[in-house]
DNA sequence: AAGCCGGGGGA
DNA sequence: TCCCCAGGCTT
């Protein structure tokens, strides 16, 4: 894809018109390799107004890489509650870890060693070599891969590996030597705040004259991508066992499952065969070994995830037989409402820890 | 090369 | 409802 991008022109248009359009983000402040780090992985798959609150809280909780080190994971999980992709967090933790290890604590400055830890792929290694160490490597995000795309009217699927290789190598071209994290930043302003994916603001583009879309006519076209087929729809069940002291059960999921980590009402999806009833006591024989009574419905939540929704049904049961065991969960415990706050749990669950809540006033 | 992994907000 | 988001890991 050789173009005849007036590149010299572009970069300049573009970083005279960040100079002046830059949002004020907390991540701009105080540009330490940390503070880099951790926005980068936060802002993974996650919007920027979505992320602010939950970066300046975990600074706060844990202000350098040997505190986030030295922090049990559960407490790093408990301030990524609610954010999602979970995975970043443990990700995170075990980083921190190895560079306290292996780094003497100080964030490594060689490309191939910042892409070498855990949650860090090419795009991040990009972001955090250009922004806090100035080299000249070109991220390649959803923003800029919309940008790009629409720049030279792009017909790949940008789905594909082949138009990916592409959009590197034009943002790796475009890259002004030297000012590598600047450039890449304000692609990215571009993209978010300029170039949107519906209704881009081409009247105040800075890029409008390079652009083969614009002069199409219908930058919405761009980027090309097949849609995703919708995803299914699944119906769960929870288990709320309250015991006689009037504490409630609790279960660790697995390292390696989906929310791993997490805390969760226990439970599982339902078989066809089966009510929901029916699902929970299943499960709860499963997972921990013991025969519970399943009593009545207390709410259902209904959650969306990345690849499918579900109805999380919340049922009342007591323990009828047998102490719980860890058998598919990593771990269990019999809390009070007030101590759940020091456990992480997803969201659908903590709709019905709120549930429970309310129904304690009454 | 493709599938998997959360949650929220905009249209 | 559908799409998108400062992607990375696993197979």
């Amino acid at each position: 894809m050789t173009l005849p991008l007036p590149k010299r022109r572009l970069q300049n248009s573009l970083l005279r018109w960040f100079a002046i359009n830059l949002r004020d983000l907390p991540w701009r402040k105080n540009r330490t390799p940390y503070r880099v780090w951790l926005a980068e992985v936060m802002l993974q798959q996650t919007r920027v107004d979505q992320a602010i609150g939950y970066y300046t809280r975990f600074l706060e909780h844990f202000p350098t890489i040997r505190a986030l080190a030295a922090a049990p994971l559960r407490d790093v999980l408990k301030q990524w509650e609610g954010l999602g992709y979970y995975t970043r967090a443990r990700h995170l933790h075990a980083a921190a870890k190895r560079i306290v290890a292996k780094h003497g604590g100080r964030f490594p400055r060689e490309l191939s060693d910042i892409r070498a830890l855990p949650g860090i792929g090419p795009y991040s290694a990009a972001a955090i070599g250009s922004l806090a160490f100035g080299h000249n490597a070109a991220t390649l995000d959803g923003n800029i891969i919309r940008v790009l795309s629409r720049l030279t009217a792009l017909e790949d699927d940008v789905t594909k590996l082949r138009a990916r290789k592409k959009l590197q190598a034009l943002a790796n071209e475009l890259l002004p030597k030297g000012r590598a994290g600047e450039f890449n930043e304000a692609l990215m302003e571009l993209g978010a705040t300029v170039c949107t994916p519906r209704k881009p603001l081409c009247a105040v583009c800075p890029l409008k004259k390079f652009c083969r879309a614009f002069a199409e006519g219908d930058p919405e076209q761009y980027p090309r991508k097949t849609r995703k087929k919708k995803a299914p729809h699944k119906h769960v069940g929870a288990a709320v066992v309250v015991n006689k002291s009037g504490r409630i059960l609790i279960a660790q999921r697995q390292e390696t499952s989906m929310l791993g980590g997490l805390w969760e009402f226990p439970g599982g999806k339902q078989e066809s065969d089966e009510t929901i009833e029916q699902c929970i006591a299943r499960e709860l024989k499963e997972e921990m070994g013991i025969d519970i009574a399943v009593g009545n419905h207390l709410i259902t939540v209904r959650h969306a995830f990345s690849h499918f929704t579900m109805d999380l049904h919340a049922h009342a049961c007591r323990l009828l037989r047998g102490r719980p065991r860890a058998i598919h969960c990593a771990d269990w415990r019999w809390v009070t409402l007030d101590e759940m706050d020091q456990y992480p749990f997803g969201r659908a669950d903590q709709q019905i820890i709120a549930h429970l809540r309310i129904q304690r006033q009454k």
